[in-house]
DNA sequence: ATGTCATATTCAAACTATGTTATATGTCGC
DNA sequence: GCGACATATAACATAGTTTGAATATGACAT
């Protein structure tokens, strides 16, 4: 078992590692890693980039996913909870948007690594 | 409008969705989304984070994230699992690396959103 | 062989996420 | 108001993930 945090740590190669720095580093991984998480779901993957090319309505999404409308809402409910997505109501309809760059630059890179392989 | 996407099938606004073309989206959409699954943890996070400064020793570690042996080895056997890293045996010790592209391309976008914000 | 260090594995408990069904809300037209 | 439609939410069962404790393996020195 590894006895506290000895501060006698005699740092490796490159660990420029301070403490102040692993925990801010800490910090971003966990941020990093519940946005992560939003968008690790193959649904929820989906209508993100069904939502890059533009808006749609709840019932195109459940099209397009051929799934089912409380699973659909409930993956855009997560999606708006996260601040992924947001909704526009036009009379019965909702039309949902991407709201979130880093969820667009993500995808995009997403995209290129798994969409443009070959 | 209909923001920019190749291939245009003749029907509404922007769906340019055919069934084949969706079937291949849920492919990667999967696959994408297993990929990411195996990085949107915390623990893991950190881990591919501090190796993308060079190898580290599964004790460095265990030090580096202040986890206990057996979590971090789980870590890394999951990102071995999913073929994120692989081990390199030196006498007792064994040092742990990067081995996918795909992983360092998206660490590198999640740090540029994450870890440069001011 | 034995002891010890570095790491891996197993297993069960605790927790988290998902889909499903049923129900609720909000909007429209009559 | 009522019925129909589009969407949201709740409640639940199931499935999957993470963790801790204990135990196992592999390498090295004596």
């Amino acid at each position: 078992m590894t006895p506290g945090l000895p501060s006698g740590t005699t740092d490796a190669p490159d660990t420029p590692a301070t403490q102040a720095e692993l925990d801010r580093m800490v910090q971003s991984a966990t941020e990093a890693a519940t946005f992560l998480k939003a968008i690790s779901h193959e649904g929820r993957m989906m209508i993100l980039c069904h939502l890059t090319t533009g808006e749609k309505s709840v019932t195109e999404l459940e099209e397009l996913l051929s799934a089912r409308q409380a699973a659909v809402s409930q993956q855009l409910s997560r999606l708006r909870a996260e601040g992924l997505v947001a909704p526009r109501r036009e009379g019965k309809t909702i039309y949902y948007r991407l709201t979130d760059d880093r969820a667009i630059r993500i995808l995009d890179t997403v995209h290129d690594l798994f969409c443009g392989k070959r």
